[in-house]
Order: C-alpha cells, then sequence, then structure tokens
DNA sequence: CGTATTGTTATATCTTATATATAACAGTTT
DNA sequence: AAACTGTTATATATAAGATATAACAATACG
C-alpha cells in the first residue's frame, strides 16, 4: 500500500485515503477480492489514529468500494452502479468545467486531459 | 441573481455560493464588469448571515474572479490563468474519473457528459 | 485451549472550520 | 448629512475532524 497524505492539506485526511484507494482500484494497484490492511497496521504505516482510518474504509463501504468480511478483514469489492455514478460525476464535472470554461479552457483541452487520464489507469502505471 | 443553497448538505454555504457564481460567469448569466449584489443584500436575499457571503466574496476574489472596486462593490473580473487552471482541473479530474472507471464508465461516457455541459455553457441556457 | 488479531463500538478530549451576532471604520454615493 | 459600500474586529455556538483509551465478539494461529 503507497499512500501519500498531505497533512497541510484541507482535505480531510480520511477523504484523501478514499481517494488514495479509489484511485489504487482505478489503477489496478487494488483488484476486486485484494485485501486492505487492517485499520491498526495501515495507521501506524501512516502515522495517523486508527479511527481515521476506521471511518475511511466505513465510508468506502458504504459507497461501495469495499466488503468486510469477518475472517479476510475489509476486501476490495467495487459494485457497479453506473447510473448513479454517472449522475454523481456529471454534478462534479459541472462544477469543475464551469471554473475551466472562465478560464478559456476548451472542450477540446478537457477531452485530452480526460483521454490522458483514461491511459493512466488503463495502462495500469500509477 | 438566482442562488439556491442546500442547507442540508456537506457543502459549506460559503462553497456553494463560490461554485453558484462561478458557474453563473461560466453561464454568461455574470458578466465581466457586472457588480454582485452588496454582501448585505445577498445575505438577506438569501437568508444568511453577512459574514458568509463576505467569506464567499473574499474566496472569489483571491482565486481570480471578482475583484472588489470602493465604488462600485464586488465587481465580476475573471483573470485569465489558464495553466494554473488546467493543472487544477487535472488534480480534480483524477478522483472524480477513478470514481466512474471503477463503475465501467467509458471515455466515451465521459467525452459525452464534458460536451454536454460544454453546450449549457456555451448555449448560456442555465 | 490460549493468545493475538480482526472490525466495531463507545467515551472523552482537543482543535479547527463554519456560521452567526454586534459593532465599528473609512470611503463612496446620492 | 444620510445611506450605502467592503472590511475588520470580537464574541459565541455548533459541527467536523482527529486523537486517545478501552472494550467486545469473532476469527486465526500455534
Amino acid at each position: 500500500m503507497y499512500i501519500e497524505i498531505d497533512f497541510n492539506s484541507d482535505e480531510a485526511i480520511y477523504n484523501q485515503l478514499c481517494d488514495q484507494i479509489i484511485m489504487g482500484i482505478a489503477a489496478a494497484r487494488l483488484n476486486d477480492g485484494d485485501p486492505l490492511p487492517s485499520v491498526r497496521q495501515l495507521a501506524d504505516d501512516i502515522g495517523i489514529n486508527m479511527h481515521t482510518v476506521n471511518k475511511a474504509y466505513t465510508v468506502l463501504r458504504q459507497q461501495g468500494y469495499v466488503k468486510v468480511d469477518r475472517r479476510r478483514g475489509a476486501v476490495i469489492s467495487v459494485e457497479p452502479d453506473k447510473a448513479n455514478a454517472l449522475a454523481e460525476l456529471k454534478e462534479s464535472l459541472r462544477v469543475d468545467i464551469a471554473r475551466a470554461f472562465c478560464r478559456n479552457i476548451t472542450r477540446e483541452d478537457v477531452h485530452k486531459l480526460v483521454d490522458q487520464i483514461f491511459e493512466e489507469y488503463e495502462s495500469r502505471k500509477m
């Protein structure tokens, strides 16, 4: 688990953790069935509190990225919920693209960025 | 000024305000040189505190969407900072697309969304 | 069986962020 | 002169985030 936390960020630690794990799944560094470190171990590795990791795992479970097996601990398990995910993505893109649009970033610029990021995830070189 | 605030959202009110004003600029409902309502007036209209509006205006100024003229108050004034905006957009897209990618949303799906949103802003029908 | 580890829950505490409330100030505008 | 502008200062209340300690039931392992 390569996790990088920016302690000076305005993003909550547990949120950064969620993001990194989700990007890890997208980049196929984490695959369905893979176990996550125990909350205590990951907390120790990063140097944060156990409950902060636990909160991240809880959110990931609620959002359908992780299931908890009593025997194996937290395990990657992505629930495909494409319709809902599309709606959420659109809401997020509305704001991001508004900011970009104000700065004269073009539709083609955004398409290029999207392609770049998809290639990063598809080539699994994160 | 048509501002909609969701008081049950986990997004801070001042942040929702910033987002809505930025989307208003993108949709050309607000144009360079247009004055924003006074902090007291907008606060009254929405039913929130003056300082919450003031914080939003301060953030918008720091991010280069607004300038303050002693004579005219807060005025829309977008600083084009394309390079920086591109970098920020990419960081934001990385997380959004990771979530989408996990849910089997394709590159083409994202391109369609991007086009839809650009058309919304370009047609100025927000 | 006994020990260690798992996720989970429960308190408690501390810091920071958010929002509100009053008040005041200097500079415009009318 | 009166009304308005953004801004600043101070104070307060609530919520969010992070940490600390402790305990519990279930599982894994020797």
